[in-house]
DNA sequence: TCTATATAAATCGTATCCGATTAAATCGCA
DNA sequence: TGCGATTTAATCGGATACGATTTATATAGA
């Protein structure tokens, strides 16, 4: 029985003053637009720095997860990533072609494949490309909590997706 | 000259002790991937809502544009939207196909294209789809805020990105 | 053991994004 | 007036996302 402060609107919070023409139906309070367009903000504003190591973003953040730990399975990094094998593979084999990592059959269970960096890999990692980014994005102290704040929202999202989509 | 609160840092707040192996850079602290995969969430939360209407969630965010002002340029749309004629233009020709917004030049400016809604695109965005997501996000009052936020740490890095690419 | 089921990754088709280029129309200005 | 520079869309190629399917391997139960 779900009861919200803004409850009854869109994914915006509630202005009965129609400015435009439509039922004060604007982009600009929509809580996914925001993060849809933040998500290609922070895609230009990577892409000259990715573009001098190579890497595109989402090689990059797959890079980050893998050294966070290393070893991993196609899966368990997909759920890092919240990506699966249709997505990854293509990357993955893209970044074994450029020598960042390598991908073996796991012997025990060779259905699942294991990815290592390299140590090209590491050191790439290691250059810390979103170094610059930090200033661009002008929250100062308000940094963590946003990041917080909008992780927990994503996990609310697909925590009702998933339960909604229950089988029979 | 830059200093922010969070200076030195990838696009993350500093944490000394390396809880993995490499440099405490650990995914979950990073902004732009909280936002990256919140982005995958809303697009997973509104596939099943837009599914039943025929929507991709691009088109509709680009349809709500659209109903905000009518009459559009593809050019002034794109603005709105972040999206240039590369990408706005497979999306309208479509949404056109499928009877819910009209393609024509501007006699006074034969460059520019003309976007209006048909009544039946009119209809579709009145039906409002993001409306049962407001609860699943579970933000409560913290929602605007959030919103307002995220879009200026956009717009932040919008300029910023802008700014270092100054033509000689 | 033998086979039905389940699981992991890969493959395929569709729809974005985006940089680079192209084509058409307009504008600037001698 | 005429032509080069600018502007607006459209086109093209590469890289994601993702639903649906396929392939290969592992597991469970009769």
């Amino acid at each position: 029985m779900p009861t919200s402060p803004t409850a009854k609107g869109l994914d915006a919070p509630q202005s009965s003053s129609s400015q435009t023409e439509n039922g004060g139906r604007k982009l600009s309070n929509f809580l996914c637009f925001a993060i849809y367009s933040a998500n290609l903000a922070f895609g230009r504003a990577y892409k000259p720095i990715l573009d001098k190591l190579g890497l595109t973003y989402t090689q990059y953040v797959a890079m980050v997860a893998l050294s966070e730990e290393d070893d991993q399975t196609v899966g368990t990094l997909g759920e890092k990533l919240f990506l699966e094998s249709n997505t990854l593979t293509p990357i993955l084999k893209k970044l074994e072609s450029e020598g960042y990592l390598q991908r073996r059959r796991d012997p025990a269970d060779e259905r699942q494949v294991r990815v290592t960096l390299t140590p090209a890999g590491r050191k790439l990692v290691e250059m810390d490309p979103g170094a610059a980014l930090t200033d661009a994005i002008g929250l100062g102290d308000e940094f963590p909590v946003v990041q917080q704040t909008v992780a927990q929202l994503r996990d609310n999202l697909l925590r009702a997706t998933q339960a909604g989509s229950e089988k029979v």
